[in-house]
DNA sequence: ATTAATCCTATCACAAAGGTAGTAAAAATT
DNA sequence: AATTTTTACTACCTTTGTGATAGGATTAAT
């Protein structure tokens, strides 16, 4: 049971532009230097980020990215969701998934019960959140290493 | 983001085995049986089990299984860990990962209180739990076809 | 001796994930 | 206008892990 790359590759993706201030936004090969990541990987997923209507490029093709609402109104949920199709984590959980024992199966409430609570958890997550530990974090290294 | 099968049958498989309340215990082939699981395939998942010390053989080889303790005593984390090292949803949470950013990095703060969040589920959760959750979901299945 | 069950290792097929390559297109720079 | 730089998008490749089967060894009951 592990988080794909993508996701968590987004997610670092997604701090980096909320964190950029510039108006003219950041440039993908900036966000893989950054965050350590092959410029060519990044391409997927910051294509994926694009399509999912989360980020937007400032001027044309040669510009930076910004997002395209408030990192206040970005959840984890919703960059989860630029990657995945949702949240399941087991095949049962779909719609039009035939079991016989779907009506009483006990272990099958254990499991949904547990991706309701990972739903939750990712819509209760903010990618300004998430920016501003980042940037306490940041201070906190800071200072521990001088 | 899925979890894999072996766990799953395995948690479907020791409910079987804390519901039977035979002296002789359960027979291997008969959990597949009312499972519906590939007899060959839960040969992994018992043998797993046993291995971790949840299960045991009433007399020899030729026997049904029994818990090697009451099902009020076993968690779900222990029937997981029968068949994973743990609970790790993202390489950079275990030890002896290198990463450049570790001590500033509000992406993996994110992922590893989901983290925690999955093994205190896992803990809160009894086989014995569960068992009662089945018996009664049992019950209220057979009344909705009367 | 035979049968029926577990024990245990090896192997396989398939899918998914992680990542690279390469071309097209667009805009900026010269 | 030519060149450079960057994104846009598709295709592909390699590796890994998962789900599952095969089959012989072993043990105990009949």
């Amino acid at each position: 049971m592990k988080f794909n790359t993508k996701t968590r590759y987004g997610l670092r993706a997604m701090i980096e532009i909320a964190r950029e201030t510039d108006h003219n936004g950041i440039y993908q090969k900036e966000i893989a230097e950054r965050q350590n990541l092959s410029n060519k990987y990044l391409d997927h997923i910051v294509y994926a980020l694009k399509v999912a209507g989360l980020i937007t490029n400032v001027k044309g093709k040669k510009s930076g990215y910004i997002l395209t609402k408030p990192a206040s109104e970005i959840t984890i949920l919703d960059i989860n969701n630029a990657f995945e199709p949702g949240i399941c984590i087991i095949d049962c959980l779909t719609m039009n998934y035939k079991c016989d024992r779907e009506a009483s199966c006990a272990a099958k409430v254990f499991w949904e019960d547990l991706n309701d609570m990972i739903i939750d958890y990712f819509k209760s997550k903010t990618l300004q959140q998430l920016l501003e530990q980042q940037v306490k974090l940041e201070k906190k290294e800071g200072i521990e290493i001088e």
